[in-house]
DNA sequence: TGTACATCAGTGAACGCGCGTTCACTGATGTAC
DNA sequence: TGTACATCAGTGAACGCGCGTTCACTGATGTAC
């Protein structure tokens, strides 16, 4: 039965955002199509009036777990110091995958090794995820040590990311919540190590504008 | 038809190591039994005269991936200073990727992802293999500050494991292979930052035993 | 505004396919005497 | 050492299943006059 177009648009959205949090907690492929169209309360033929193929879904719902969750850190640091939105962006990050209702998943620590195994399309929205989010951290580290050149920033940013997407991946994989806990906590130290000589949250060294 | 136990054994070995192979390059849901199988030069139906099941392999494959990664470290850097040694580690982990003959690959990296969603004997497997490479490099941090705590030892190397596989995670995502480099010599430097208070290779500050 | 018709969101059964796995079979290897 | 037999590594067709996708259909929505 046909619906009003305001439906079929709420529909097309639920079915995404449905999909985006199975993808990110079950893996791309573990999830099918029906398990997606179920879970949104529809049956499985009714996907294709919306969408192409998975391949296409995938590609959307990672778009959209980037959008909300770069959304999320700019209002959840809004008016914040640098230093400070530093510490609490790579806080939320690194407890992403932690608590229960984990609303914020990051793709490229969730999924990222399939992701690179996919089409240049899903590619393409997870390779452009990671570049904003290094460059929200870079805005962060050029505010902290405005001293900085745009390059250094963004060379330290990448670290802070590659660091930060490493260890919840790897806290995915440990087996008990301890050793999740110390992965997550080692790495946000080895980040506070990383951004301290720029002028950061860190106890250690500090260096600023002359 | 029966082969001597020898050639078995040999057979054995053979499909776990075409598996692990497979299984990095190209992901763990990825690769079907067909495909291994023939790629190792035997029909389907052999397959379970050696093993009781796809995810049996996967934890054998994965465990063999670690085994060879770990020793070839070890042969890597016998007789270097630990600094040296340290650098020598990061150098190859982070280009394990980024030739064609990658023979060393670590699953960490190349389907850490998908671990994270398998059976509790697979990702006991991974959890041993990253305990392991934590270890590795914690005992070079540890000569390398002798002043150093064990536990302090354990902490940087485990910030060091979660920036190095993050990084060659995403760099594998990366559309182009100048934004992988990027993204390794970005983690490289990341690195040597941490490292560089325990007295190590990096150029900036250096602190040694009194 | 009311009516006639085209559109199309959503249904649910069905399709083809490839997956992991099983099984009857073959014949060389290993074993018992 | 030679012979008879049991074992089992490897074959390749087949099984059942769940996948992504298609399709004829339904009936409310949108449109044309």
């Amino acid at each position: 039965m046909r619906r009003s177009r305001s439906d079929a648009a709420e529909t097309r959205e639920r079915i995404v955002s449905t999909a985006s949090k199975m993808f990110m907690t079950k893996g791309l492929e573990a999830v099918g199509m029906r398990d997606i169209m179920s879970a949104a309360g529809l049956t499985p033929g009714g996907f294709y009036r919306h969408f192409e193929s998975k391949e296409q879904l995938i590609a959307e719902a990672n778009r959209g777990a980037f959008d909300r969750l770069l959304a999320m850190f700019e209002t959840q640091t809004r008016a914040m110091s640098p230093g400070e939105a530093l510490d609490k962006i790579v806080s939320l990050y690194l407890n992403q995958s932690q608590g229960e209702g984990n609303t914020f998943l990051c793709p490229l620590s969730m999924v990222g090794t399939e992701l690179g195994h996919c089409e240049p399309q899903v590619r393409a929205v997870a390779a452009d995820g990671y570049q904003r989010l290094v460059q929200l951290v870079a805005d962060r580290v050029s505010e902290l040590g405005r001293d900085l050149g745009r390059d250094a920033a963004l060379t330290t940013a990448s670290g802070v990311v590659s660091t930060m997407t490493g260890a919840v991946m790897l806290a995915n994989i440990a087996g008990d919540k301890a050793a999740a806990k110390s992965i997550l906590s080692n790495a946000h130290a080895a980040i506070k190590a990383l951004l301290a000589p720029v002028g950061g949250v860190a106890k250690a060294g500090r260096r600023t504008k002359s």
